[in-house]
DNA sequence: TGTATCCGATACAACTCTGTATCGGAAGGG
DNA sequence: CCCTTCCGATACAGAGTTGTATCGGATACA
């Protein structure tokens, strides 16, 4: 992928179509810019690690029997794939300097959560978990992933930051969730 | 600033010098090329940050009388700036291309951490907390900073988002501490 | 089989950016 | 007061990029 490689900002037309193997004729005949590109790009291929996410999760019941085994096999689905995260680092920078695209990165937010929320809930329920507050804990979850995502891979060759990564998603589920027989239905516990 | 307005990729020398009131003469003469002002002014100006940072948080104690409130105080000294965000999301994903720059968000973090941590330790010791792991904190906080930061940005009349973010904090901190007198010193609890 | 339509390849003209080389002036040292 | 040194401005040449216009072939349809 080009993007990933140059950065947006750097990337031309000739590059693009070079290692799609058609010609720039060919592109200024489907599309108008390279914006445009990025975008159709970018939608189509969110949707499919959406869809992959969502196909994964729902495929097979696993045979979890606690909380980080749960969150484990959902982290499993999403896989910190280096060239993918470094066109969507390009596209959130993008996006935060273009309302149409600002609303794209929001949707997928959506739609991530949509796809997670159900699964995960059947999941934890498996192992008598209740979830409280479902609309906190998708954007935190998401968030997660994302500032995590960055940290490992700008030091990919550190172990602690994944293992801490997922100790960090653990942790959101548990705060966000209750002994299933609970009658608490309260915002997440904080203690003091 | 150019690399907000127009991403780090499509900013020209050119530009650079107009908005900065010299010309691309004076410019060569500085610096060899766009790359190498990109990182002077991030570096600059991620330690000015810090610097606030800490100057801001150790400067007077603050009168806090919960974990919440040290939080919210900790969070009114890192501004949601629009602008200075933009900058980092490009930074961020020309850092994941390129390693030399990976080192230098790496050491962003740990100065962040090492500015961060002892202040909000005093500020949690007076309202009776006591941090359990620190390494596992610090780079929590930053990860989940840096994750709600794009989306307060993304939505930025989403009130309910910013909102979430200071619940997120709030969850991080308790999870991660315990009571003053506590013998506990593990990892954070995780009840089930 | 002939024709019309579509799509991609090639060619082209205009523009933009970069990096360097040369020039002029200002500041500092002798 | 002169001279040297440094720094920024201007000018220029080379390279690369964009978007369009024209051409050729393939495909679908009558």
């Amino acid at each position: 992928m080009v993007f990933a490689r140059e950065g947006f900002g750097r990337s031309t037309v000739e590059q693009v179509c070079e290692q799609a193997g058609f010609t720039r004729g060919a592109f200024y005949s489907n599309f108008t810019s390279l914006d445009e590109l990025f975008l159709a790009i970018w939608e189509q291929r969110s949707d499919e690690m959406q869809s992959d996410l969502a196909a994964f999760l729902t495929q097979e019941p696993p045979p979890v029997s606690s909380l980080r085994e749960a969150v484990e096999h959902v982290l499993s689905a999403v896989p910190l794939d280096d060239e993918w995260y470094r066109v969507t680092a390009e596209f959130t920078a993008h996006a935060l300097r273009n309302p149409a695209l600002r609303r794209v990165m929001a949707r997928r937010e959506e739609r991530i959560e949509a796809g997670l929320m159900p699964t995960l809930e059947a999941l934890l329920a498996r192992v008598g978990r209740r979830v409280v507050d479902p609309a906190a804990l998708g954007p935190a979850l998401v968030a997660c992933h994302d500032g995590t995502s960055v940290q490992c891979l700008i030091e990919p060759d550190n172990v602690a930051v994944r293992q801490r990564r997922t100790d960090l998603f653990v942790l959101l589920v548990t705060a966000h969730t209750v002994e299933a027989g609970s009658a608490t239905d309260t915002a997440p516990q904080e203690t003091p």
